[in-house]
RNA sequence: GGCGCAUUCGUCUAGCGGCCUAGGACGCAUCCCUCUCAAGGAUGAGACCACGGGUUCGAAUCCCGUAUGCGCUACCA
């Protein structure tokens, strides 16, 4: 493990990114960052029926916004360029002849299986591995005549017939299968593209990938690709197959769009940080130890081994998420961080101006302030703008029944005289001592004097519900300190007057 | 159906033959704090280590079966 470990993570841009496929992709970035080695980004373009533009795009935004660079690859070049599969075909064509000069491959001129035959194939193994053979033994009359025909042939794999393959995986007992169970898989398709099979294991060769990371359900399919390294007399890198990530408890199958939010994108809309989001992500199927929860990227490269990687399948679980990013925010980011990134959430609630999100200018201290009243309460970003929507509308906006600003006080008077009796005590507190926590000390000290000690409930009630309309809000003392004393008087003064109405 | 992989609290996991009457985290419950909601602090419930056989003085840990789950079984990746 010392070695420098070149990886890749090698997606085919047919759609959004999902988890499942970024956490594999974590986890090959933070072994080759862990050894020092590089992390290639190829992009397995060779279904031309299922290409899509924008899913390469969010592919590179979502490994960007998570916090991976890749060294090689779209964007940034590198020394085995180009890294788009689509402009390496005669690099596999070569190949694939390379191989049938060897004996290795064939040409084969069969139809393709309807989807009919291929179901039943599915059932019948035997069927299945005869129909790959077709072709295998066929002499050069048969080509001749089919080429005649002008039938554009494949070109299939000659699995060995005897023998045994192992795979040699470092998470997952190495499988070892008989090679005549596998059929003759095809390597390049009758329009000339290569397949996954070929493709993916000449590049992983000829750009030196010492550890092949994917998916989990390419572990069926690896003696394939071991044998195409023998055929070609390569040395097999290290083969890593992370499992698959379950859907919830009580659901089965893999992870679907069913369940919510799946693709890196959506986190991020809901606002999840993208360092929770890979804290998270990573966890899910790896440990350092019996209780650490919290990891930088730092610390990732600095402490991930794959060989801690679970072998089992772990369901997602947005709990742990949620908790997650809610200590993120809460506990990592400083509040102007914090402030900064809710911006974009509070541009979409209207609260904010677009423009303003992108430069506050002097808006920024207070919209820090006012995030941070909420830092300790909320969970996820989107969360944000519901929380102090009142802290941004003019104090004659707010809508709130007098009844509520009463709380458990005996009249709607009691309640008034009470806000008065707070807007004369603060107003003796110097400009430069108007925080937080003298605030709280002063309305403390006028609530023992006014009602007696414990009773503060009665006091703060009115105190706080006056400032924000509503039942539940942050704490009444740094409300206050955010709207300043002007702010606060303006408030109180419209609730005493709905009081007395 | 065939082949392969996997199997510790509801969930993510620690554990690599004696430290385990199985540890941590999320979630849950109760209590404390308290001007509401949170956050924070404390406590607790929750796992016969899938089941059945072995091996061993001794097994969650090694071996073999069974069951269950997941994956693959395409001219998709």
């Amino acid at each position: 493990m010392t070695e420098k470990a070149r990886t890749r993570f090698a997606p085919s841009p047919t759609g959004k990114p999902h988890i499942g496929n970024i956490r594999t992709a974590i986890y090959s970035y933070l072994l080759a960052r862990h050894t020092g080695g590089q992390f290639i980004l190829r992009i397995e373009d060779t279904d031309r029926k299922r290409f899509d533009e924008e899913a390469l795009q969010a592919i590179m935004d979502g490994l960007r916004w998570i916090g991976i660079e890749w060294d090689e690859g779209p964007e940034v070049g590198g020394p085995y360029a180009p890294y788009f599969q689509s402009e390496r075909l005669d690099i596999y064509k070569q190949h694939a002849e390379e191989l049938i000069a060897k004996d290795a491959a064939y040409y084969a001129y069969e139809k393709p299986r309807t989807e009919e035959e291929r179901q039943s194939m599915e059932k019948n193994p035997q069927l299945s591995l005869s129909f790959s053979r077709q072709w295998r033994e066929a002499t050069e009359e048969q080509r001749k005549a089919a080429e005649a025909e002008g039938i554009k042939p494949v070109v299939r794999f000659k699995v060995p017939l005897e023998g045994t393959t192992t795979v040699p995986d470092i998470i997952v007992k190495p499988p070892v299968v008989q090679n005549s169970t596998i059929p003759d898989h095809i390597l390049i398709k009758s329009d000339g593209f290569p397949t996954y099979h070929l493709a993916a294991m000449v590049d992983d060769h000829l750009m030196n990938v010492t550890h092949i990371m994917r998916g989990q359900e390419w572990l069926s399919t690896a003696p394939l690709h071991v044998m195409i390294y023998q055929a070609f007399g390569w040395q097999m890198p290290m083969l890593v197959h992370p499992p698959v990530i379950l859907n919830p408890p009580g659901k089965a199958g893999k992870l679907s769009k069913r369940e919510g939010a799946v693709y890196v994108g959506q986190f991020r809309d809901l606002g999840y940080l993208p360092e929770a989001l890979l804290n998270y992500l990573v966890l899910l199927g790896w440990s350092y130890d019996d209780h650490t929860e919290i990891f930088s990227m730092q610390d990732l490269i600095e402490k991930f081994d794959v060989t801690r990687i679970q072998p089992t399948p772990a369901r997602y679980s947005l709990d742990k998420l949620d908790w997650t990013n809610a200590f993120y925010i809460n506990h990592i980011l400083t509040q102007e961080d914090f402030a900064r990134r809710c911006l974009p959430f509070l541009a979409e609630a209207g609260l904010i101006t677009q423009a303003e999100a992108v430069n506050p200018g002097d808006k920024m201290p207070y919209i820090s302030k006012v995030c941070g009243l909420i830092k300790d309460k909320v969970k996820i970003l989107s969360e944000v703008p519901a929380e102090i929507d009142f802290m941004f509308k003019p104090a004659n906006e707010l809508e709130y029944e007098a009844d509520l600003v009463v709380g458990k006080n005996e009249s709607k008077e009691a309640a008034a005289k009470i806000l008065e009796a707070a807007i004369a005590s603060l107003e003796k507190l110097p400009q430069e001592q108007f925080t937080t926590l003298n605030i709280k000390e002063n309305l403390e000290k006028l609530s023992d004097e006014m009602l007696g000690e414990k009773k503060r409930g009665l006091l703060f009630w009115p105190v706080r519900i006056a400032l924000c309309g509503r039942k539940n809000s942050p704490d009444a003392s740094a409300m206050i300190e955010a709207y300043g004393m002007e702010g606060t008087r303006e408030r109180y003064n419209i609730a005493i007057a709905k009081l007395r109405a």
